[in-house]
DNA sequence: CTGCCTTGACATGATTCGTATCAGACTCTA
DNA sequence: TAGAGTCTGATACGAATCATGTCAAGGCAG
């Protein structure tokens, strides 16, 4: 079973949602000027069976912007691991929770904005552990409370 | 018009949503026993009228628990501003972010979850002003990322 | 060269939405 | 008290939307 070949990727290492700080990227170094190599990727047919689910709909959630999977050079797609645990957690809002896509689209926008607001609060209170660790045990309890499933 | 009328309703006083601390409570005190004056709230005919909606959706909303207006004593819906609002938000959700009902629930839920723990990170960082203030600056901007409408 | 991928368009069946009935009983205002 | 409006609960409707499936014509990868 070849689901972990090794493909010339897009490089898109400027593709970053503008984190402040660059230490936050914790990518592999480029390697070869315009492409790296990457593992642990997959094709869109392989992707589809590991989900149980049609390719078309891959390409739907890509379309409708719910996912964001690589390119190889010749444009096929590549769904990483994270890619797969994001399908997941999309299928479970649609399935569980019954959301249409509109839906999943504002809630995955919602836990994005929460991430963000707890990273920055957390960075901003760095001089105060104590409020710090308050902010931390309540944001918790935040993403708790939204009942998600227990792998993302 | 007669959109202002006075009722006498149930005393749900004891029906809050468990808010640590009484004077978030801003309700007219008990001023008869089993029942209080309300104003400024209407019954559904004139709700759907003020909303342009036909009585039976906001009837559906409330079996979806969506909203949850009070009631007069003979168990006629009573719509408040507040829930008049609520409807808006709901129809916002709705219409113009596409959502189905079972994301607007979900929405919903967010936002409530979402204001608690700003004020339960509020509350426990009474000592610290400074950490405070972060805060609150912080999950302001968190509110506003979600776009909601001026007027919720 | 063959198989899988690409984009784009279109079809499908199931579900959901808001609205609209109906019946019989109750409530509120005048 | 009379009459208008509301209650619950069920049922039904067309329109819209959903996720999915299928097709065609062309391009890449092995």
């Amino acid at each position: 079973m070849n689901q972990q070949p090794r493909f010339r990727v897009e490089n898109r290492s400027q593709e970053q949602p503008a984190p402040s700080r660059p230490e936050d990227t914790e990518l592999a170094p480029v390697d070869e000027g315009q492409t790296i190599e990457v593992e642990g990727v997959y094709i869109i047919s392989v992707a589809a069976r590991i989900l149980d689910m049609h390719p078309q709909t891959l390409r739907k959630y890509e379309r409708l912007g719910l996912i964001n999977p690589g390119r190889t050079i010749g444009m096929l797609r590549l769904y990483s691991t994270e890619d797969i645990k994001k399908v997941r957690l999309i299928r479970y809002l649609s399935d569980e929770l019954g959301l249409n896509l509109a839906g999943v689209q504002f809630a995955l926008a919602a836990f994005d904005n929460m991430s963000t607001i707890k990273q920055r609060i957390g960075s901003r209170l760095e001089g105060i552990p104590a409020a710090q660790q308050v902010v931390q045990e309540e944001m918790d309890l935040l993403f708790e409370s939204l009942n998600l499933p227990v792998d993302g």
